[in-house]
DNA sequence: TTATATGCAAAGTCTTTGCTCCACG
DNA sequence: CGTGGAGCAAAGACTTTGCATATAA
């Protein structure tokens, strides 16, 4: 475990947001500026395959990132404002499950993003 | 609509998996050899954007796509295999609207992909 | 014709890697 | 002290783009 391991952790488990590499970048070099990009990424895919990191797509590109040991979630992304929004639905994890199941297969993972725009007085 | 275009969604009506860029070009060009890779990107975006064409991401860096006038469905990622398995659930579906409803969005799209790994004498 | 698409190659993004040096244990 | 990590810069993988040419309507 080196420091810039230990910041990198920080900067995850403080973050709001999910951040990208660039911004765990640009905060990371905030609280010590001896860290490189190729650092954020080897720790990044280190953290991944220990599960200690989640690793999202939303189709844009880059690799976005949060911290595993948070409570399980899934995201719904606002088409209109690019806003991710987390919830959790029991119903949806048994669910899932059970699909799994059904296929013959046991789930070891998995991605559910909703895309949507908010309602406003319609509906 | 010009030939290539033709040839790139003949290839995508025909294919069987969940072809990258990659593999549509190859599979165009054995058609019409005067296809570039340049023209499957072009119209691959063009075709997503008119919502043709559904774009798939696993996580390993590339694309890939499929007919999105096929019966809507989603996928099972084998961990192990790489095999894609598809499969439909009504409650599901039912069930994400809910959710995307009870955030206050009406929900336009969705992506869900499991992740799992076979059973077999286990369960 | 006349706007639009294609090819080619160069450029862009995001991510990974080789190599040397430094640091943790 | 030695093994593994960090930095830097170069290389890679996938995708996009500029420009001149070709083509559909």
């Amino acid at each position: 475990m080196t420091g810039q391991r230990r910041i990198i952790a920080q900067v995850l488990e403080t973050a709001k947001g999910h951040p990208d590499a660039e911004e765990i970048y640009t905060e990371a070099t905030a609280i010590d500026s001896a860290i490189s990009l190729a650092t954020v990424y080897r720790t990044v895919k280190l953290f991944f395959e220990l599960g200690i990191l989640e690793r999202l797509e939303f189709g844009d590109g880059r690799a976005r990132y949060e911290d595993a040991e948070r409570d399980h979630h899934d995201h719904l992304f606002d088409i209109e404002t690019g806003a991710v929004i987390e919830f959790v639905d029991p119903e949806l994890e048994v669910l899932q499950e059970k699909i799994a199941h059904r296929l013959g297969y046991r789930l070891m993972a998995h991605k559910m993003e909703l895309f949507g725009v908010k309602l406003d007085k319609e509906d």
